[in-house]
RNA sequence: GGGCGGGUAGUUCAGUGGGAGAACGUCUGCUUGACACGCAGAAGGUCGUUGGUUCGAUACCAAUCCCGCCCA
């Protein structure tokens, strides 16, 4: 392409399609097992098969894609290997919904049949969010892509559930479980989410058997009075310790029910009297145990009221029935009164539906064992969270660790390896098939009809993808990976899953650090969710504004762990950066055509080493930022370093060297630096804005194969030259201080401005005279330079910065009075800044205890502010006379 | 009830024990031989409140108020 053709806009859609199917075809992102090699390995989260990108995929993919790319620039061997989820739940609906479209239900069809369904559900959409992932740029390696029901994984599954069951650690047996109605399936405990609702207290009066009297208690949730067997109170609570052991009748029942004692109660709480349903809430699951109460189910799997509720109630749904109940207590009179009462109540994390609290039976694992080590790991800083805050987050979790509920009444799933005989009543765990009892040789063998939790096959994840549990040299290699990148709201669900199911089976934690990210909220601070319609699609981003300036808005002004919000005017800040620099590797590429990279330079100006000077310290800056995970950092650096030193100053400065107005040797002075300086810049913009960098590297002179492949730049501090930074800042301000005085004196700006400096110190008179053309051409002024004025310019605007007087003739366009008004202010600020520093220097305490360099430097500004002040007032007293 | 995070410019957010920053928005002026997705300039903040530590606090500590999240 010729240089001049390149368009003045950056268009992402070609460049980002082109780029990824070279990297991808050949082979770039593959790696393979090389002992020669450090490995650096991030295993991705792996995003629900038949789902699609949202912007919290965007925020982590993006987040994993710069470890990767960097690590990998820097020389490791870094596999970021990639995978999908089966989700269970999610999928399952989806098919459920799709054939109820047709008329029939699951169970119409059978499972075998069904299952077929979801694989071809899968098949259809199982690609389609690896494709939007690849748009995103992700330098994951496609060739070891996994599936968490793939062969190796469900391998790896069935070995995990068999070695707890030998080991004690599964069990079955009959407990509360959080009931979903709609998903007809049990959930674990942190898939429920409580949300503040509002209610009602109803204030039920059950009477004594023996008809003396009654007690008064309330309860949220009258329909399930049904499955009452007790009340209970504080044990130390005197109002009651005389009824405890009496007999009460239970209204609209009549069933009998013991009043027992028991710690739970909270004596300040309501009436202090509490009703005791087993069958129907956690706490009164715990309390039924240890008082052996019996467990009456009232509630069925639908949510409606079964055959214990009694002929009254049978068949109606558990919140009609609640209607039904109050409307005959009121009736009866064992309604008291109604308060309002907001409370908690449990929702199914998938679909909202309320939870009810049911008694089945479920298989477990028992988690006390596994959670020791893993708490251990974290303690001592095996596992490490970065923002640190999360552990706390996390060991508190383990530490109050419950059993795991990881049986699911689904279909879509590993299905639990055991089978039982119908005989003999014995259970098997195997990994094959089994088709007649080994203890009674009874062919009469089922197998368990239900799949486990999708989280515990995610739990072997680490493991499982590595090849576990074949012994291979993957895991050998790059187990333990280095870091998990992932969102806040799962340590609980996976991290802490992972880490146990690791030290379990691997021995070994799955991943040196937590890198854990906040969520992506809408503009007005809320979750991204479906049923707000809020959810911005990467998707629709990308084609418009491309993958780069999603990617670099979602890492910019971001702190690890924290939230972000996602502004639309944040993203065409992000594109507007990446137009900045196609705009200013398009100025190189056009000025750089006769360049020969093999021409040695000569020497450097000022703006030279100046720039290469930035350069390296933004090698070193964006460097240690990713080492910190402080990403939002770097990428703050290299915006900065971009727009306003490397294109703001150097360009301009380059200008008329490149267009010859100096020498031959000079402009191949500036055509080098220019053109090194940017291909660094690029390399270190890389692992933000994979596209548009391989796109301008391509283009510049002596580059390689692909950027992907370029070294990570290394810090060179020996060109890390404070002098000449030093040097071009005394310029850079003068160039703004003349700036301001046309731009506030309104100096047409075609016009070249007269400018008289008046410098006394040698030093800063050396250094503007060496670099009084920089001035002149950024300024666009005609400068003379002096030791001191004989005789200041009478009508002129003046300006005093760094010991060095600046006056700008304006005859006959001065406004005097708007001159006095614009010192005056000037004149107010520095005396309050002095009023200030003269404070400081005055107060013994700072003198004798603050370091001595930071005295030192107050005192110079001082002595400048001094300066300032008194040329502000000559002036004054100059402009009030004339 | 317990824990965590946040409260800094009109807005969204960085940041730091020693001169308050960016982006966007606002205002002024600009077809400046890369870029109007741009250039130059400007205005705008008792860094939630109250105490404490310190020579010095927006930053560290304590209390407190508001907002959000997680857990019970």
């Amino acid at each position: 392409m010729a240089k001049a053709d390149i368009p003045p806009v950056y268009e992402p859609g070609l460049v980002e399609k082109k780029w990824y199917s070279t990297w991808e075809n050949n082979g770039y992102f593959h790696t393979t097992v090389n002992a020669e090699q450090e490995p650096f390995c991030i295993i991705m989260p792996p995003p629900n098969v038949t789902g699609q990108l949202h912007m919290g995929h965007a925020l982590d993919n993006t987040l994993q894609d710069i470890l990767t790319r960097w690590r990998r620039m820097q020389g490791f061997n870094a596999l970021w290997l990639p995978g999908t989820d089966h989700a269970g739940i999610a999928t399952q609906a989806r098919v459920e919904e799709q054939l109820a479209k047709e008329g029939v239900s699951r169970h119409d069809i059978g499972r075998e049949e069904f299952l077929k369904r979801v694989w071809a559900w899968k098949e259809q959409y199982g690609g389609r969010i690896t494709t939007q992932l690849r748009r995103l740029g992700a330098s994951c390696d496609w060739k070891r892509e996994r599936f968490t029901m793939d062969e190796g994984c469900s391998e790896a599954v069935q070995e995990v559930f068999i070695r707890l069951y030998k080991r004690g650690l599964i069990y079955r047996g009959y407990y509360i479980t959080n009931w979903c109605p709609k998903c007809q399936t049990t959930i674990s405990d942190i898939e429920v989410e409580h949300l503040e609702r509002p209610g009602h207290f109803y204030y039920v009066k059950y009477p004594f058997k023996d008809g003396q009297g009654y007690m008064t208690l309330a309860t949220t949730r009258p329909e399930t009075i049904l499955g009452d067997v007790a009340v209970a109170v504080h044990p130390g609570d005197e109002r009651y310790a005389s009824v405890v052991g009496k007999t009460l009748i239970l209204p609209l029942v009549g069933r009998e029910l013991p009043v027992i004692a028991d710690e739970y109660v909270d004596p300040s709480f309501g009436t202090g009297v509490v009703k005791i349903t087993p069958a129907h809430d956690p706490n009164d699951f715990e309390v039924g145990l240890r008082h052996n109460l019996p467990q009456v189910i009232v509630i069925d799997q639908k949510g409606k009221m079964n055959d214990e509720a009694g002929p009254r109630y049978k068949g109606l749904d558990r919140y009609e029935c609640r209607k039904k109940i109050l409307r005959d207590l009121q009736a009866d009179g064992f309604l008291l009164r109604t308060e309002d009462h907001a409370h908690a109540v449990g929702h199914c994390y998938r679909c909202a539906t309320v939870i009810e609290p049911m008694l089945s039976r479920q298989w477990f694992v028992k988690m006390t064992p596994l959670a020791e080590p893993a708490i251990k790991a974290a303690k001592d800083g095996r596992v490490r969270f970065i923002p640190e805050r999360f552990t706390k987050v996390y060991l508190n979790w383990m530490e109050n660790i419950r059993d795991w509920c990881i049986s699911r009444q689904l279909w879509w799933g590993h299905r639990i390896p055991v089978w039982y005989c119908r005989d003999c009543e014995e259970m098997f765990a195997s990994k094959t098939p089994i088709s007649k009892c080994g203890k009674c040789g009874s062919s009469a063998v089922e197998q368990d009809p239900d799949v486990l939790d999708t989280w515990f096959s995610s739990a072997l994840w680490p493991f499982s993808t590595l090849g576990w549990p074949g012994q291979t040299l993957d895991l050998a290699y790059y187990y333990p990976t280095s870091v998990m990148v992932t969102g806040r709201d799962i340590i609980f669900f996976w991290v802490a899953r992972m880490i146990f199911s690791g030290l379990a089976f691997m021995n070994d934690i799955p991943f040196r650090e937590v890198f854990v990210h906040g969520l992506v909220m809408d503009a007005l601070g809320r979750k991204m969710s479906k049923s707000l319609g809020n959810g911005v699609d990467p998707i629709d981003v990308i084609e418009t504004h491309g993958a780069d300036s999603l990617r670099f808005m979602l890492v910019t002004g971001n702190t690890p762990g924290n939230d972000l919000r996602f502004h639309f005017e944040k993203l065409e800040g992000a594109r507007n950066f990446a137009n900045k620099l196609w705009n200013a590797s398009r100025f190189a590429m056009m000025n750089l055509e006769d360049y020969d990279p093999e021409a040695s330079p000569g020497t450097f100006t000022l703006a030279d080493r100046w720039i290469v000077s930035r350069y390296q310290t933004a090698v070193a800056d964006v460097t240690r930022y990713l080492e910190a995970y402080e990403l939002g950092e770097a990428a703050r650096v290299l915006y900065e370093f971009v727009w306003s030193e490397f294109c703001d100053w150097y360009i301009e400065l380059a200008k008329p060297r490149l267009y010859g107005k100096t020498s031959m040797k000079d402009k191949q002075t500036a055509q080098y630096v220019l053109s090194s300086v940017l291909k660094g810049t690029l390399e270190l913009l890389h692992p933000f804005m994979p596209f548009i960098t391989e796109e301008i590297w391509q283009h510049l002179p002596a580059h390689g194969v692909t950027i992907m492949k370029a070294q990570w730049p290394a810090v060179r501090t020996d060109m890390i030259n404070l002098e000449a930074e030093h040097d071009m800042e005394a310029l850079m301000e003068v160039t703004k201080a003349i700036r301001h005085i046309r731009g506030e004196m309104n100096v047409p700006p075609g016009r070249k401005a007269e400018v008289l400096i008046a410098a006394p110190e040698d030093a800063t008179r050396t250094i503007l005279d060496k670099g009084i053309e920089y001035i002149q051409q950024l300024a666009g002024a005609e400068i003379k330079l002096f030791p001191v004025l004989a005789k200041t310019p009478e009508q002129s605007a003046h300006a005093v910065t760094r010991g060095v007087e600046i006056f700008v003739p304006l005859r006959g366009l001065i406004d005097v009075d708007k001159e006095i008004a614009r010192q005056e202010k000037e004149l107010a600020s520095v005396k309050k800044e002095l009023d200030r520093m003269r404070g400081k220097l005055s107060n013994p305490g700072f003198l004798s205890k603050a370091p001595a360099d930071v005295v030192e430097k107050e005192k110079a500004r001082e002595n400048e502010f001094t300066l300032k002040q008194t040329a502000i007032r000559d002036r004054l007293a100059m402009l009030a006379g004339g």
